[in-house]
DNA sequence: CGTGATGGATAGTAGCAGTATCCATAAACG
DNA sequence: CGTTTATGGATACTGCTACTATCCATCACG
């Protein structure tokens, strides 16, 4: 399969792949002659995987990039695998509020957390980004959203297990990495559009004539 | 409150609440002189809220511009309001799936949708982000964690029902509808990094060896 | 042999979210 | 009152990301 090909298989256009190829994001072809490669299946379907993570979960290249060595280095742990997922879905948040009230909502927030009985080690990126949250919610004056807290993390917990259990069918390791990783991210994507159908759906009859 | 104090008080620089104002994100303060303006708590207020929809939830300048205007403007209906935030956490998407693949998609989550008993209009931008999701995650061989689709859409729809009670606490229309586009996205967040928690100590307990 | 694709390198682009600079005026301080 | 500092408003510039576009010296194919 020679570069053409692929990017019709794909739908991705020829200089984006030269472009993923140049980023290392997709592996080299097999060289025919100086300069004439060809691709095989494996390609296909990292470009896909690729495409599906960029297009669909908006997740930076870079961090694409990050993901892919990592899935691809048996070396690496599937607890450091679903760390560089975790990265690639939260970025760099600089503190936005102010000392007092990330004090209050890390309070709250460690209370949650061991009132579920998470064990959650506090370099977790999820764990500020939560925090931060909480404390723009109180200082927008939204308590009634956070006094909440805890009813989330039960029905989030809920469905948590559920993906773990549906990855878990997975027979061999590296599958299953891939799917922790794949389904950690696109689901993210997926819960986030069911949880807007769903409002929609239950706000539409609750608030018909406001 | 000049320009600076208002800086100091919310912590974001000044060439940036220029930037906002040039941008119409933040209503003009209140001319004293050609050239001297002063500020109020209003604009304390929204700057904060500005922030956290940006920072927070990383929605683009833009939508943040549109969704305030509908605040703003109290002849937007409640339903509409909730459309924009909606638009502003789902992106525009380009078809990436195949047309037999997002055909697949499409049937299983509107057999979710009826089978949940939900109404949703075919026009809901979140819809076409699930289909879309749906058919990447089969394409990708993931049918494992969509055959949870249904499973999934229960358990979402329990903690939307939370919010929507936690939101509808609000005496006003006016504070509904801020809590609402509030809730809408910035719940988003909060959600996100929960899963994000929760699956860290689910999985650290199940694949401690791997 | 001529036409078109390919690999590889380098340069250019569009959009986004600010930053930086200028300037004429106003405010605050000594 | 004079000097330093801050302000409103306009315009320009920057850094980053994710591509696109162009070139060119080969290949491949009919």
């Amino acid at each position: 399969m020679r570069i053409g090909e692929l990017s019709r298989a794909t739908g991705v256009p020829v200089p984006t792949i030269k472009y993923y190829l140049r980023e290392g994001l997709l592996p080299q072809g097999e060289l025919t002659s100086p300069n004439q490669a060809s691709y095989g299946e494996p390609h296909v379907r990292r470009l896909r995987l690729i495409r599906a993570l960029v297009e669909i979960a908006q997740v930076p290249v870079a961090q694409v990039k990050e993901i892919l060595e990592s899935l691809d280095s048996d070396a690496v742990p599937l607890h450091e695998q679903i760390g560089r997922a975790h990265r690639a879905l939260t970025p760099r948040r600089k503190p936005t509020a102010s000392d007092e009230a990330r004090e209050a909502a890390a309070a709250q927030v460690t209370g949650v957390i061991s009132s579920r009985g998470w064990s959650v080690e506090p370099e977790a990126p999820a764990l500020t980004t939560l925090i931060e949250t909480v404390a723009a919610l109180r200082t927008l004056g939204q308590d009634n959203l956070v006094t909440f807290l805890d009813a989330y993390a039960e029905a989030v917990e809920r469905f948590t297990e559920l993906e773990i259990e549906a990855v878990s069918t997975n027979p061999t390791r590296d599958q299953l990495a891939e799917s922790v990783v794949i389904g950690t991210i696109l689901g993210e994507t997926l819960i986030s559009s069911l949880r807007l159908l769903a409002q929609e759906s239950i706000s539409a009859n609750r608030w018909k004539k406001l």
